[in-house]
DNA sequence: GCTAACTTGGAACAGTCGTTCCAAGAAGGG
DNA sequence: CCCTTCTTGGAACGACTGTTCCAAGTTAGC
């Protein structure tokens, strides 16, 4: 009865999210979007609406596509402390290498700009931080489970330290920070929340990684 | 023998750095600026010249003014931990009430914009965060000179984590998250910091704050 | 009081902003 | 094949972008 869609709008919203996720909100224009997608603003204006609802589903998508995953792996993997190392590692290494290198987050940068103040977007960065925050905490409670878990670190504490951890490195590899010097944070963040050694060792903590550092 | 200007310019670059501080510098446009200092576009041009350039003024003056003060403070208190407790202390109440509440920090804003592609902006970003490393951390070489810091908590690494949890205020704050919740994060940061209870304590630490948090 | 140096308001620039509208085209059910 | 319903390209919208320019105004030294 009618004419159907000459794209796929699933794809066209992957590249709409590359192009926020770079150059930001306010940054992106609408010729932008036409110019990247490929189709024109009536396609565009007639799939998406607005601008800001476009911006909203992009930042939807994102969330489906890049944080849920990782989320739902740290939440899962059964491995606790081992599981948020992986985590870590690998937002490093997204952050700093591949195609999406010194991109940031697009959560993370929705948080800096005048978009933050749309109660939408505000209602999606805040879902999104609880979901990051359940996320470590889960992986927490399963590392205490293991006996992981330094006895005075609380799963819940942890886990919000390791969120705000998260945004620091999200927003400085923004910026070029190197590979190694996000790695090295998150080893000093992970390092008070793992157990001490295991029996008979002295009182103190150590982590191999902040023993030898910076011994003269 | 010539006209002298009919405003206080450095005034107006300290109105200057408000607006771009609420809106970013993308969301900022010119006319916004003549509104907010009261002044035309010939006096505004004649003065700071281009946008870029009058943006990258605003950032200096930003760390001049807010950023500076709050580095040598905590550098130069001399009284260790508290000192940092204080630093972050007046951060999250600068952060979340007051004239700037909700508005995040301009430096930390600035790394999620298209604008920190800048090498100029990248540069003030870059040395920004090495002050607040170099200043975090020599408070934590007060701190361990005073026998408040852990014997295992190292004071680069430790500043390292310590900057990473000041973006991550930031930002968050901007997103509306309460102070409580945020003075709860820098109270977790901090807590495997201090050294454990003086003399004949048990050889787990504790923190008054994280003690009896989540206890049924 | 003249002149040189500077500031200032405001007009004007070409370009882009986000958005809307319409005529032309395409597709499937009757 | 037609007609309805949708999509599409592109023109057009007024508003705003950052920037430049100029005439008028203001000041200080001579």
């Amino acid at each position: 009865m009618a004419d159907s869609k000459h794209f796929d709008p699933d794809a066209v919203l992957d590249t709409v999210v590359e192009v926020f996720w770079r150059q930001g909100m306010v940054g992106t224009g609408i010729q932008g979007l036409v110019t990247a997608t490929g189709l024109s603003r009536s396609s565009l204006y007639a799939t998406f609406g607005t601008k800001d609802r476009l911006y909203a589903a992009a930042l939807r998508r994102y969330i489906e596509r890049h944080s849920a995953p990782a989320f739902a792996r740290v939440a899962g993997a059964g491995t606790g402390l081992a599981a948020v190392e992986e985590f870590f590692a690998a937002l490093v290494e997204y952050r700093c290498s591949g195609g999406y290198a010194g991109w940031g987050c697009l959560i993370t940068n929705a948080h800096a700009g005048p978009e933050c103040e749309d109660p939408v977007v505000r209602d999606l960065l805040d879902r999104h931080h609880r979901h990051l925050h359940e996320a470590l905490r889960a992986a927490l409670v399963t590392a205490g489970r293991l006996g992981q878990l330094h006895p005075a670190a609380d799963p819940d504490a942890g886990a919000a330290v390791l969120a705000a951890l998260a945004y620091g490195v999200n927003l400085r590899s923004r910026a070029g920070a190197d590979a190694a010097s996000l790695t090295a944070v998150v080893e000093s963040v992970l390092a008070p929340l793992r157990a001490p050694r295991p029996p008979g060792a002295p009182e103190t903590r150590d982590s191999p990684e902040t023993r030898d550092r910076k011994s003269p």
